[in-house]
DNA sequence: CCCCTAGCCTACACCCTTTAGGTCAGGGGC
DNA sequence: GCCCCTGACCTAAAGGGTGTAGGCTAGGGG
């Protein structure tokens, strides 16, 4: 009956799903071969190893997380933009917790050089285009962005903001108010931090 | 000979060296009883799991990264506590890695209850105390140093700064820049997301 | 029609976790 | 002073995960 082809995209797919519903450190070559009704075995026909097939999963992630901010960021620009770029992956790491994971990971470097990851980096850079930064400064604040958000969503789900009063959302929001202000005043290269004289 | 007597304490802290030395992953009962000299059942007298021991490496953790911000921060004031504080937390994460990362992991609870974690904590709270922010938001403003903190330093172990030109350590100093600035213009309370009416 | 390839299988070697139960040495009670 | 008891480490073993070697079968091309 051929019953299923079983390709390597099915396979990470399907270690995808997996890793969603029960953390990404359930994500074991036995685990994803007695969901596929397999053998364990037969995955590495499929897959090399579990480490490629982590990154399997993270390049996959990768390309999701993208997907979504795209459509987040459709048409918008400014503060609505940043809005739907933070929120494109705080809802991420919500609905694909395991997948989110999965990009907090060291990978191979692969995925670094994937398209999602090239595009990834060209979106955040067209939010920031809708700011007035000095050319030389979008790269840092890029990274900071970047920084924050990750940081925040790791905190977040660490549990990390359940032990002081106002819920993770009420900041989520201050958060967000922070980084527009910051980016509208971005502070002058070098301001403080090497001073002539005083 | 009765050769060490082996603790509780004894166990963590190979542990957390090895940690250190060959990453978190490589933190197993076997390999530290390797270490240790002795047979894997025997750190069963010692430790109740393997999660236990890493939660072990986690408290440890978390009171050398607070002495370490203690030090930085003392006496200081303003910017220059601020650079101390994400100095420490930068510092540790080079220094000791395999102790960050057993940071970045989701831990019992009893490592969210401890002292050195209320320390943390209130060594942020004491640097904020420099900026002259409204009290309800000092919690925010926390949060926030924190995620930044802990992204940047997540993404520049993981590499992800390694993929386009300025080196870390110049967007390393402009964060810094930027967080200052911002705590210094901190944009007033729900200006544009709850407003009364208009 | 036969063979060859692809894809899944069994068998196995090795490592890590965790439990069960043995052994030995040193200290407290008699 | 002797005996027993407890504590610390040990061996044995079960259970599950990774990864390799090699077998079996079915379908397509010569």
């Amino acid at each position: 009956m051929t019953r299923a082809p079983l390709t390597p995209a099915a396979v990470v797919a399907e270690a995808a799903a997996l890793a969603d519903a029960d953390g990404l450190e359930a994500v074991t070559l036995s685990a994803v071969a007695r969901r596929l009704g397999v053998r364990t075995p037969s995955l590495y026909s499929h897959v090399r190893d579990h480490a490629a097939l982590l990154d399997g999963i993270s390049t996959l992630a990768l390309a999701d997380l993208t997907a979504r901010i795209a459509q987040a960021v459709a048409g918008r620009s400014g503060r609505a933009a940043l809005e739907g770029l933070l929120g494109a992956h705080r809802a991420f790491a919500r609905d694909a917790p395991g997948r989110w994971q999965a990009l907090q990971r060291r990978t191979g470097p692969d995925v670094a050089r994937s398209d999602a990851a090239r595009s990834l980096v060209v979106l955040t850079d067209a939010v920031l285009h809708g700011y007035d930064l000095p050319p030389g400064e979008r790269v840092h604040a890029t990274r900071l962005l970047g920084s924050t958000v990750n940081g925040y969503l790791t905190l977040e789900r660490a549990g990390s903001f359940d032990h002081s009063e106002p819920s993770p959302d009420v900041s989520w929001g201050r958060t967000i108010d922070a980084l527009d202000a910051l980016l509208r005043a971005w502070p002058a290269a070098a301001p403080a931090s090497a001073p002539k004289a005083d």
